[in-house]
DNA sequence: TTTTTATTTTAGGCAAAGCTAAATAATATT
DNA sequence: AATATTATTTAGCTTTGCCTAAAATAAAAA
């Protein structure tokens, strides 16, 4: 179990986000990390020497296996830091990926299964993004656009998209919260917005809006 | 509020450690920080154009008092961290100190404000130290070493020094926490090791234990 | 007070990680 | 197929932070 440095870290984190175990262009791996295409050549360089990334010169970047686990491994634990802010702490979810994104480097596998122990085996994050298990394995990715179902069916909030801070202020002025049921009232056939109704009224979501809210069946 | 990197935190850290606000000699930083004493001299060179530290070649390095207010706030951090990961996630007090060092280099007064708050306001550490409040006041250091007792008295443990691995499996094969309270039972004229009593039993601490082990009379 | 010893600083190197500018390869256009 | 455009790499520079070896200074001993 080696160590890593938390640019490595990153890097590996982006090909992950940008490709999974595929290949990811110079270009779009520069524009996740914010640096220049030079600063990602040579990076990925360093990456290729421990056997985290395969790299053919001017095709693109692949994580090797173990660039996978570790890319995993980073991700639980991110998931695991925004589930302790936001349940425990009490952050909103809109404050919590910053902050994740500094205590995900810390090093201790020990710390981490604490963590994710006294956070009571979480299977997903305050978003509703699966957290990898210990080894590697992924719980279900859940739910569909909410956008997807129709008149009549009962849905249950369960997961939304990472879309900017604006989205989540406009979650939170609508009081949209994970586990909150509603009815689909009716679906626009002229802007693709949708109807909802709670216990406490109903509303529309504009077809952005439903795009990044993820919903199932009751 | 600028931000500083790991590296300099670290001598800030070590600053406060060695000297308080008074000057620390570039030996002595170098053995703490566990570096050359070449590299010192750069690093404090940095620190001192950050207005961090005062430096007179040749003769020692000294922390301003922004690099004080610094210093409190790292050791702030540090001893909440070290509090969350022994009341909260059940760690040994022997394992929990490099990992608040790595912890304690989390940028977030937020953080920090509502890790506080969650672990209710410790104004001490899970070794008894005092946790600087949030404007840099102390609290008082608690106890006497336990050899400063006599015979007769009733007293509380309320505080430990950090002196290593083994002094820490040493307390806990001999089941002593913070908290608990014994009769002192005898003093030894030739060895000053001291007997204690409690309801489980009597024993004996030599006199480096007696020294590292800090209590106040009931 | 001079000399010896110990400490500290300078000088010059190295690796990580970023940058700009120039060269080269790959892709798209005519 | 030849050329123009876009993407990527190379080359060379910067800062942080560490290193070693040599020079300079301060402190201690003779």
């Amino acid at each position: 179990m080696k160590t890593h440095t938390e640019s490595e870290e990153n890097y590996i984190k982006a090909l992950y986000h940008l490709g999974g175990d595929q290949p990811v262009s110079n270009g779009d791996l520069a524009q996740r990390i914010g640096a220049k295409g030079s600063s990602v050549t040579q990076a990925v360089k360093r990456l290729g020497q421990k056997d985290l990334v395969d790299v053919v010169p001017y095709k693109g970047v692949q994580l090797t296996a173990e660039g996978v686990r570790l890319a995993k491994a980073i991700l639980r634990k991110h998931r695991l830091w925004e589930t302790f802010l936001v349940d425990k702490l009490g952050f909103g979810w809109e404050e919590v990926h910053p902050l994740a994104e500094q205590l995900e480097h810390i090093q201790s596998e020990e710390l981490v299964d604490r963590l994710f122990q006294f956070l009571g085996s979480p299977k997903h994050d305050p978003h509703g993004d699966p957290i990898p298990e210990r080894d590697g394995q992924m719980p279900p990715v859940l739910g569909q656009p909410v956008g997807a179902f129709v008149t009549g069916n009962e849905i249950r909030i369960v997961r939304v998209e990472d879309a900017g801070t604006e989205f989540f202020d406009q979650l939170d002025t609508m009081n949209i919260n994970l586990g909150n049921t509603y009815m689909v009232q009716a679906t626009s056939a002229f802007d693709a917005s949708v109807q909802l109704s709670s216990t406490s009224g109903s509303f529309w979501l504009s077809k952005d809006m439903c795009a990044n809210i993820y919903a199932i069946r009751l």
